[in-house]
DNA sequence: CAGTTGTATCGATGTTCGTCAATGCACGGG
DNA sequence: CCCGTGCATTGACGAACATCGATACAACTG
């Protein structure tokens, strides 16, 4: 650990407006190739989804998909409602915005606006 | 599998712009605390940091720094430049992006804009 | 009330991942 | 030329996770 390597001292840098465990929770959720193919599924349609529909979709069990549906809705990216035998899941605005944000930045030359 | 869960068959849903594993690549690398510290501290300065510096603010050994550097570069996230014996990260336009526009997306209630 | 269907939960399993100790490597200084 | 320093890599280990089969639960149907 020189002492000329870096110009100053690091401050502790908690100038995060959002706590790093949120970002990291949202992160999480998004980190899966299923639970991303279900929101994919859940965004591009304004009408909510049954789960029986959802796993014809995607190449996991009908377990599995419940159990993505659930870390999605915990992160806040989805909401169910049952009715009848069926529950219907559907994207929350905040799914809609992650999901279009991500891929603008992914498209977009990275225009530096911050 | 019902007949009548669903008003209409799902099609593909191949609309998305970005495919999915670059999504999740991006997310999975910033679905870690450790991780995303890093590129908290990185994104705070404009000046690049050594190794030396980011080890002392992260609560892990420097073999585990590095390999987590090694995944933000991977992702895009961070570039390194090597002056002598140092290694100086600096974080990219595309990491301040990220965390600004997920920042924004968990302090805001939630404008649907899209 | 029994049977069927849609969904959630439980246990187990194989894999991925974060972490560390040890080592290797490149560079600079005596 | 040897040694110290900063960083990267390797191997190993434990925890977390994605998946499945089996089962439980809820609701509609006959």
């Amino acid at each position: 650990m020189g002492a000329q390597c870096c110009p100053m001292d690091t401050p502790d840098a908690t100038t995060a407006t959002v706590p790093v465990s949120r970002i990291v929770s949202l992160a999480r959720a998004l980190a899966d190739e299923t639970r991303l193919a279900l929101l994919t599924l859940l965004t591009c349609y304004q009408q909510p989804l049954c789960v029986c529909h959802l796993v014809e979709h995607v190449p996991v069990g009908q377990p599995t998909v419940s159990h993505h549906l659930r870390i999605l809705r915990e992160a806040g990216l989805v909401t169910v409602e049952r009715r009848g035998t069926w529950a219907y899941y559907a994207a929350t605005p905040l799914a809609r915005q992650v999901l279009d944000d991500l891929g603008r930045l992914l498209t977009e030359p990275a225009t530096a606006s911050a």
